[in-house]
RNA sequence: CGGGGCGUAGCUCAGCUUGGCUAGAGCGCAGCGUUCGGGACGCUGAGGUCGCAGGUUCAAAUCCUGUCGCCCCGACCA
């Protein structure tokens, strides 16, 4: 391809409205631009490396045997009511008309994801245990009505996934849901090798979605939203909303002191109990009132923790916690709300295990206006059932005692084992040998494509620009004629780039009119993994160079030798990304 | 959905506080000439409903009201 018959809308400014390096250079680099807030043209330079992550996943989810089909974007909202979507998302679920009209329109959604669209196909057209396993995937656009699209391509309102469902008549065993599962995991680990992106698997929170396995891939980088949980000797790797903690050991040293009230008025938070009574946060009980199962739940933790809702819900074995509203918490504690705690409380309360081993702790009285000091759990009030259930923070351990550490990521794979939910919800059943029905066992795989890009970029870029992996890199190499009005520079620059495509790689030929440090700024910035430089000056020499953008490694080569020493770098870049994955 | 910020040329921005002639700069773009191994230079030129609507005024990019859009922080996030 000459530069000069593509399109490659290059910047120098810094576009005002990025924040991210992600964004910044996609916008900068000419391969995207935003149309709205959260959906944007991917440019022909976009398209290109777009295109190539989606034949990478195709090829990895083929080579496991899933079996790709396309759907539509619009669906009936009926079957998001049947599974209790249409509720469980509210305004994430993009609609075509407004919910109060009653035409085609209002009864029609933009699809997030095809769990209803699939499952109705299995329905329709699978009865026996005998058309069991099936695994179907698409890679598709899907749209999510996300109340404030950021970072770029990082959080959209319309997005290219690829999603794979499957079908199974049972957990374990041969075609299994757990077979399958691990066969996903494992290709997913090959899709994110060869996009060339340092990536973690980790132990991840199935959420609403439901189910009882779940792991996410994550790629480490500032820009992303999602905290990877990870212990120093890299045994353990979790999401934030599920990592796991090592039980704090009891500190002693306590008096026992007694319970004394205090007047604390108009005092309801920590932050301002801790103050007025000069007692540290981590000396304090967090009372916190939840309402689970339309049932108050209380959850106490250190003053200096914060609840997981999520490890929360889990431990109370119930689907989902939501904070009580005011009118609730003055029912359990008879005090407004900033006053509530333990002591005398009969609700149903799960204690955090930090808070077993604490002594002489502050807490609220549920008095309005007074908390109490001195307070002892076991002696002051019981702990009938105690759990790890708040969010891990600096400081803390793996249950295994290695420290743990945290960094911000981005998610760019998840593989659920979603159980029974959609199958019971849309009737989709099986007969096994014995004639009796049973509803399907179910997985679902999503990877998002957009998603890989940014993440390849925020992981892969310098100061000049973008370093694209070789596998996903638009192009794969840049011949930089220096000089085009140079009859030998052309005539060799043009003659490398025939070469280089006859054998298949992918190589742009700049070919403008444009002074040399124009041209490479822009290679730099569009991050071509490979740049062949062809000059007069190196042609005197009987040389052209050629040179590698994450490195700056420069060879110097004969005209002769410069196709197969291009060869060789491509393959042995591609290698190397290959190897990349870091645990 | 709460809090903050911003809408002026393709891009980055000035002008707005204190209303006043034909709305500016740099980059980019077009023509001509010089230049050509790290984003060259000179000359000439094109390009604007100042987000939109209404209001105040002799006069509005500027003041007022409304509205739409975009970005950031938070909440939310299968």
């Amino acid at each position: 391809m000459k530069w000069t018959e593509f399109f490659i809308p290059t910047s120098k400014e810094v576009p005002a409205d990025a924040a991210v390096p992600s964004h910044q250079l996609m916008l900068r680099a000419g391969i995207i631009r935003q149309v709205v807030a959260g959906a944007y043209t991917y440019l022909p330079l976009g398209y290109r490396s777009l295109r190539k992550i989606e034949a990478i996943v195709r090829e990895e989810m083929n080579a496991a045997r899933g079996i790709e089909l396309n759907m539509p974007a619009m669906q009936p909202l009926e079957w998001w009511e049947l599974t209790g979507r249409a509720a469980a998302m509210g305004d994430v679920l993009v609609r075509l008309g407004s919910s109060g009209g009653d035409d085609w329109r209002a009864r029609t959604v933009l699809g997030p994801t095809h769990e209803e669209v699939i499952t109705e196909i299995v329905r329709a057209y699978v009865n026996s245990y005998k058309q069991l396993p099936l695994c179907f995937y698409q890679i598709q656009t899907k749209f999510r009505g996300e109340a404030r699209p950021k970072s770029g391509v990082l959080r959209t309102r319309e997005f290219l996934m690829k999603d794979a469902y499957s079908f199974h008549t049972c957990k374990e065993g041969d075609g299994g849901l757990d077979d399958t599962y691990d066969r996903m995991y494992a290709a997913y680990c090959a899709i994110f090798s060869r996009s060339g992106l340092p990536y973690i698997a980790v132990e991840a929170d199935s959420g609403p979605i439901g189910g009882d396995a779940s792991h996410e891939f994550m790629v480490p980088t500032d820009a992303g939203e999602d905290y990877l949980v990870q212990s120093e000797d890299k045994a353990y790797a979790a999401n934030l909303e599920r990592a796991e903690v090592a039980p704090l050991a009891d500190e002693g040293g306590a008096a026992d002191a007694p319970l004394t009230e205090v007047h604390t008025p108009n005092l309801g938070t920590i932050d301002e109990v801790s103050t007025f009574l000069k007692c540290e946060p981590r000396k304090m009980i967090k009372t916190i009132i939840y309402e689970a199962n339309g049932e108050a739940l209380v959850a106490l933790v250190r003053g200096d923790h914060e609840v997981n809702e999520a490890k929360l819900a889990r431990a109370a074995k119930v689907g989902m916690v939501a904070a009580a509203d005011a009118a609730l918490i003055n029912k359990i504690t008879g005090a407004d709300v900033g006053f509530a705690g333990p002591v005398g409380l009969s609700a149903r309360i799960i204690v955090d295990q930090a808070v077993t081993v604490m002594h002489d702790a502050v807490t609220g009285a549920n008095k309005t206006d007074y908390h109490i000091t001195g307070v002892n759990p076991g002696r002051d009030f019981e702990v009938t059932e105690s759990a790890d259930i708040r969010m891990a923070v600096k400081g803390d351990c793996a249950k295994n005692g290695s420290p743990l550490t945290f960094k911000k990521c981005i998610e760019v794979g998840h593989v659920f084992k979603l159980g029974t939910k959609y199958s019971e919800a849309m009737s989709a059943t099986f007969l096994d040998v014995n004639g009796k029905s049973h509803p399907m066992i179910m997985g679902c795989y999503g990877i998002g494509l957009n998603r890989i890009m940014a993440a390849a970029i925020e992981a892969g870029h310098d100061e000049k620009g973008i370093c694209w992996p070789m596998s996903i890199a638009p192009f794969q190499v840049v011949i930089c004629a220096l000089d085009m009005r140079v009859e030998e520079v052309s005539t060799l620059a043009g003659k490398l780039h025939d070469e280089l495509e006859a054998t298949g790689i992918d190589v742009l030929l700049d070919d403008r009119d444009a002074r040399p440090g124009f041209k490479f700024k822009d290679a730099e910035l569009i991050g071509i993994p490979i740049r062949v430089t062809v000059g007069k000056r190196g042609l005197a020499d009987g040389i052209v160079e050629i040179q590698t953008r994450r490195t700056g490694e420069t060879a110097k080569v004969p005209p002769l030798d410069a196709v197969d020493t291009v060869q060789k770098l491509v393959q042995a870049a591609m290698e190397a990304d290959c190897a990349r994955k870091t645990k």
